[in-house]
DNA sequence: GCATAATTATAGCTGTTGCTATACTCGATC
DNA sequence: GATCGAGTATAGCAACAGCTATAATTATGC
């Protein structure tokens, strides 16, 4: 009972290595939102208050603060936060690049949400998961939505 | 120089409780994210050939044999699937529930995407890693304008 | 300036998800 | 029914993300 696939094109299977370079794109996101989630949160910080201290990140993220260390120390190795011993952390200029890049999209997300008629709490919160997912491509038809339906 | 946030409303901070809760569901969502996977695949292979392999299942995810083993025996305890020593995979009752969920979001979220003008290629591997992280209320919006637009 | 509070650093643990290498079992072929 | 290839199980490793507990350091208050 080992029919190849092919004979068979009313199953809900698509081609093996279209679907393998589905996974493996969903699973690089996956990698990458943790730091883009710190990135851009530190920025956040650092516009709001000067300073992005570990406690408030880890207060913000609903984690401890060792875990904000190791990741902070992470981030610097990837050279995207430069930390001095007891004191704040600061972005490098990759770093600053890769907040921007995310706060952006992560406003056209929320933004387009609400355009779709979701409510604002909702789409806060679905928002910060699907931010890290939507392709270069989806986010433009995202924006080209927002902006048409309700803003401009 | 530690201004409480409230004093300035103009930065892009929110409130620190509602900042939790959304990373929070975040991270719920990450963790659920390959069980779904698994288990919505496991559905489909069965479905299109009458069984689930784990090589079948690590050619699909592009990952290795005993990865797909592990956790299978992750998805056995949970009560998720049922395997049999060198047999194949099969889904519990609680497993195809999930899995029956997991691919309507998809299914849904994906031609949401090509609704909304997104093409069937980045709609498919965008949608892979978006479902996971649509609530019900999302969900429904995408729903309504996928049928709204392009099929009802 | 010194004691104390707040903050950060570090050690060590758990659980998850990936890997390679290797042993084992099953089924098919001869 | 012995062999051999395919498939599965298991062992052991690494990276990552979380935790608690505790030490080290800075900042604050008197």
């Amino acid at each position: 009972m080992r029919e190849p696939p092919s004979s068979a094109p009313d199953g809900p299977l698509i081609d093996p290595e279209v679907h393998v370079e589905s996974f493996r794109q969903a699973r690089e996101a996956r990698r990458l939102e943790l730091v883009e989630d710190y990135v851009e949160l530190i920025a956040d910080l650092i516009g709001d208050g000067g300073e992005a201290r570990q406690v408030d990140i880890a207060a913000r993220l609903g984690v401890a603060q060792p875990t904000v260390a190791k990741m902070l120390k992470r981030l610097a190795e990837d050279g995207l936060v430069q930390q001095r011993p007891y004191r704040g952390v600061f972005l490098t200029a990759s770093g600053e690049a890769l907040a921007v890049q995310s706060r952006e999209r992560h406003r056209i997300v929320e933004r387009f949400l609400c355009a779709l008629g979701v409510s604002p709490e909702t789409a806060r919160r679905d928002a910060e998961g699907i931010e890290h997912h939507v392709s270069a491509e989806t986010l433009e038809a995202f924006r080209r939505f927002a902006d048409g339906r309700s803003d401009a």
